[in-house]
DNA sequence: ACACACAAACCGACCAGTTGGTATGTTGCG
DNA sequence: CGCAACATACCAACTGGTCGGTTTGTGTGT
């Protein structure tokens, strides 16, 4: 019910949209009410210290993402790597308007709680290993049906796609545009591609060596 | 030069350090006193505000980080695929030690600065697409000697590879674990090995490799 | 229907410690 | 001297957090 929305409701949703615009430690308890409109009462009725709303905040996003992608259109795709790409193209559906609305709030948060607060870390790991997990069925999949690169494993190629997207962000953030952002959302849709290209024969590597020439690693 | 070290220096260095840690809203001036073992008088004496040390950490990050990468080995490589492959490799070799000891300032500082800060924010991204236009280069050679996707473009590439490596320290923070981002540099370094492996395309006359260099950096 | 008990939800003034920044020095050297 | 390079003491504003109090909802006995 949005009539009926708690001060709790009203603060985590706050702190989604303020942390993704400051971050953490800029972010005052006083931003919080102010943005959510309650007391500092309510807060703290709510939320025993600034940590374990930053704690709250990224289970939180959990919740409201998992939720976003569970509904998603790519999972109807029949073919396994068609789910694959359909998720790198959603993803870059999704970078769209000003860029603390795209940007994720685990990724901006763990950076400051790294040092700062390991329930807070261990939340924003949880979330995005968490997400990365939702990827790994549907590679492993992909892979059964197709040759990959024997080093290549489900579970990296998940985790590198947050990477990737992370790293997108970033740089958005640094250059304030989109653009840059989508272009690295690109490369990875194309690495997925090329890896997953080839001959889907069950053929046991032969060939598969690791790229490494003979000739380098001479003389500085 | 180590004997004569200025309280400016000092404070520099401490601010790559505690930043690294802690982030840049979390680190006080006094952080900083302290850590360079300087006065706050001192630090007022060469920064005007707090927000000028961000910049000029930024802008020391550059110069530190822009002297490491001119003298590495992976510049002597006579195929420039090679050289592109060698930076790769020269990164994947600097994740070691601890999480604060190979991330990067910038991207840290980056990510609280872009509300906060436009001085910072633009200092850092200077940093960030500075050092990706120092891999410009070697990609275009070597796009020019292999055939590549045609929306490739040396300059996404090379801030692809900045993205990639962005969001493998924000893993490698949330799992307080190197091994994640080394798995991302290796997907990468597996990415831009597959994008000028492909089939030459219609004239393989082309592709037989160090013919002519157009232009050479030769940097011992 | 009503009065009452009781707890959860919420308020806002207040506190002690911290923050970035300043004012006023003191030192050392050309 | 004169000036840059520092140091010390200090401040006003802000910070996370506390505390007593008020409102609102709910169950209960009558």
């Amino acid at each position: 019910m949005a009539t009926s929305q708690t001060a709790r409701d009203k603060l985590l949703n706050a702190a989604l949209a303020v942390i993704r615009e400051k971050g953490f430690s800029a972010t005052t308890v006083d931003d919080l009410c102010a943005r959510a409109g309650v007391s500092k009462g309510a807060f703290f009725h709510y939320f025993s210290s600034k940590e374990a709303v930053g704690v709250a905040a990224a289970e939180h996003w959990s919740a409201v993402t998992g939720a976003l992608f569970a509904q998603a259109a790519y999972h109807a795709h029949e073919r396994p790597l068609d789910r694959v790409l359909g998720y790198i193209r959603f993803r870059r559906e999704l970078l769209r308007g000003t860029v603390p609305e795209f940007t994720c709030l685990v990724g901006t948060m763990v950076q400051e709680a790294y040092d700062l607060s390991p329930a807070i870390r261990d939340a924003c790991a949880a979330s995005i290993f968490g997400h990365a997990d939702t990827l790994v069925a549907d590679i492993a999949a992909a892979m059964a049906q197709c040759r990959v690169p024997p080093t290549v494993t489900a579970e990296s190629l998940a985790t590198h796609t947050q990477a990737v997207l992370q790293g997108a962000f970033i740089l958005a953030k640094a250059r304030d545009d989109v653009a840059v952002a989508i272009d690295s959302v690109d490369h990875l849709e194309r690495y997925v591609a090329l890896l997953f290209s080839q001959a889907p024969g069950p053929h046991p590597s032969a060939r598969d060596g690791h790229n490494h020439h003979p000739e380098d690693e001479g003389q500085p």
